[in-house]
DNA sequence: TTTCAGATGTTACTAGCGGTAACCCGCAGT
DNA sequence: ACTGCGGGTTACCGCTAGTAACATCTGAAA
């Protein structure tokens, strides 16, 4: 126990130089989108590859790492939309905004993080047929489940309710978001009007065509 | 224009292999899910991979044609529970079931459908950021557009509502099937339910909880 | 009948990827 | 002086997508 003061040196060194290599790896991810290879960064990080398999393990290690930033960062961001204290329609809107203001300014990252390509291969082996969303997606879910559970009050049987509606809604806005993103059809505040609208009921409370055949 | 009768049945012939091929790999790509190699393909379809360059150019070509078979077949399916004369809420219930029992039956072709891991990398150069998703879902978001614009008296500007309405019901259906699929928290009907409920504005109905700070 | 066109098929290769084994060097502690 | 160990490198493996070059069969035109 004589070497703590020593190894923990060598910890906030390492863990310093793996934050060095984050950044490297950022740095080439945002330029090379998917395409970037181990090779790539560890010229970037001005070393090569065996590091970064030290370091991380894997390419999917490597990955993960980066992710985990990110994803707490926009994890943040909801949560405080998610948390005003106001009515419920405005937190639902902040909570888009919030979402979209993140997938517009930084489109790259936005598409690293849902873009799981292969990777996550060592973990929990054995062919899990249907995994193919990114974890993100994932904990977004979870994360708006849990705040519909706790602010609703959806009577008995609500928790899968809750679980369905976060799961639900968190599609929609990635699948509206990605939509956008790529054809840019509107502004950001019309897009999250409609969304709000579209949770709102609006879709059974429009009026059918007179001309069509009125179901 | 006198090998017409000649060109035609080879046509016909080269029409027959290539179906074939698509057969081989459809094996492959449900056995091997996205591991699926131009190699085991050609293994499997008894012959080399330039064979398979010849007739679909790269390993993107394929994947491409490979997938329009089962959009189209989804489509039509959806189309029919879309087109089905009941009420409102009945067909959004048809559409949603008909999605879910489809990546149900099939979660390999699902998986294949909605995974674009690489592929279209010759098409459409230079980096368009924020493109990811499958052209399926594209394709699905652009037809459930339609049909509620054609359906639907949304007043000026709804040409617009429909697309964000078209391209996020799809994006909920698609994250919600994802993660039902990956955890079976329940039955397919009670899915739908609760997904329609949501879509009936019950995010907006039901009250807040009493003991909580009401917002 | 010969000859030419075109499709089918093969072997053998390139370039690049993720990942790893083996080795080298400098610097702490005993 | 010796020993361990973390940072670093070269050289390799097995795999992938993709291609060039060559062989073969078939059927139509000269």
């Amino acid at each position: 126990m004589e070497s703590t003061e020593h190894s923990g040196r060598q910890q906030t060194a390492t863990e310093r130089r793996r934050r060095e290599l984050l950044e490297a790896a950022e740095r080439i991810v945002l330029r090379d989108g998917p395409d970037a290879s181990m090779n790539a960064i560890a010229a970037e990080a001005g070393i090569t590859k065996p590091i970064l398999y030290r370091h991380f393990g894997d390419k999917g290690g490597l990955y993960r790492a980066l992710a985990v930033r990110h994803t707490d960062a926009l994890l943040a961001n909801l949560a405080t939309a998610l948390d005003a204290p106001v009515l419920r329609r405005d937190r639902v809107e902040a909570t888009l905004d919030a979402y979209l203001l993140a997938i517009e300014t930084r489109p790259q990252v936005y598409r690293f993080l849902m873009h799981p390509s292969d990777e996550d291969h060592p973990s929990e082996s054995s062919f899990d047929v249907g995994r193919h969303s990114a974890p993100l997606l994932r904990r977004l879910g979870e994360e708006l489940a849990k705040v519909i559970t706790d602010r609703l009050d959806l009577g008995p049987g609500g928790e899968l309710t809750a679980r369905v509606w976060g799961h639900g809604i968190v599609g929609m806005m990635h699948g509206a978001g990605d939509w956008w993103l790529r054809e840019r059809p509107c502004s950001r505040e019309q897009l999250v009007e409609q969304l709000t609208d579209l949770l709102w009921g609006q879709l059974a409370a429009v009026k059918d065509r007179v001309d069509g055949p009125g179901f």
